[in-house]
DNA sequence: GACCAGGCACATC
DNA sequence: GATGTGCATGGT
């Protein structure tokens, strides 16, 4: 809700991180689909891993559905070698796959015109999708505005005071969506920023006093 | 050689 | 419901 405290300390650190950092343009993906299957193997993994596994199997033509559904099991798990944790996140590409044919017909189209809420639900039935990748693949491959928490995300709102250490996914998403109008656009911006802060400054070991929310609300 | 990276499912208490 | 563990590569 506009005006609120909260709201408020949100729009500041957003234009603190917009003039320290500004646009970051993403999700990196030239396709929704491409999109869809970064989030997933993105997961506890740093995203240059996934760019090379990605980019192996653009070269041989094979980032699409038909294509990685008829691969079998393995084969997929040795495209996707670099980005870790590959035999986990091969079944969970099938899983995907298997529940983008079942429902949507691989069609991009029908799953952006399914109603958020469900649409989240059923991507979380998925063995392999959690909340963090399901509302990536909302916001960033079907832009809907749902807004994507992770762990930068946590860190950086609990040392800054703007949130508990232990609060849940669902918690922090609320804190969000509730403080903020719904935009897609915002939305993308606003984690993306959040991550790159977190990649340049609020690592385990933080690195201020060069951060740029040095000191801002009282940050260790 | 440690440490870290844009999680998630599952076992156990 | 909370907490612990396995999964794995590649860069710093």
């Amino acid at each position: 809700m506009a005006g609120s405290r909260m709201g408020d300390l949100l729009k500041e650190l957003y234009q603190k991180l917009w003039e320290a950092f500004g646009p970051q343009g993403w999700w990196p993906g030239e396709t929704p689909f491409e999109v869809m299957m970064g989030a997933i193997l993105t997961q506890n993994t740093n995203w240059r891993n996934v760019a090379q596994a990605l980019k192996a199997l653009k070269d041989a033509d094979l980032l699409n559905p038909r294509d990685l559904r008829e691969m079998p099991e393995a084969e997929l798990a040795r495209w996707i070698r670099p980005a870790g944790y590959f035999n986990v996140k091969a079944r969970r590409v099938k899983n995907f796959l298997d529940f983008f044919a079942r429902q949507f017909q691989d069609s991009l189209a029908e799953m952006a015109g399914a109603d958020l809420e469900s649409l989240r639900a059923a991507l979380l039935t998925v063995k392999g999708i959690g909340p963090e990748t399901a509302d990536s693949i909302l916001l960033y491959a079907l832009h809907r505005p749902t807004f994507v928490v992770d762990a930068y995300t946590h860190r950086i709102l609990s040392r800054h005071h703007l949130a508990p250490e232990a609060c849940s996914y669902e918690e922090l998403q609320s804190l969000f969506m509730e403080n903020l109008p719904p935009e897609v656009s915002l939305y993308q911006e606003f984690h993306a920023l959040l991550v790159r802060l977190g990649k340049e400054y609020c690592r385990p070991r933080p690195r201020c006093p060069a951060c740029p929310l040095h000191e801002w609300r009282s940050a260790g």
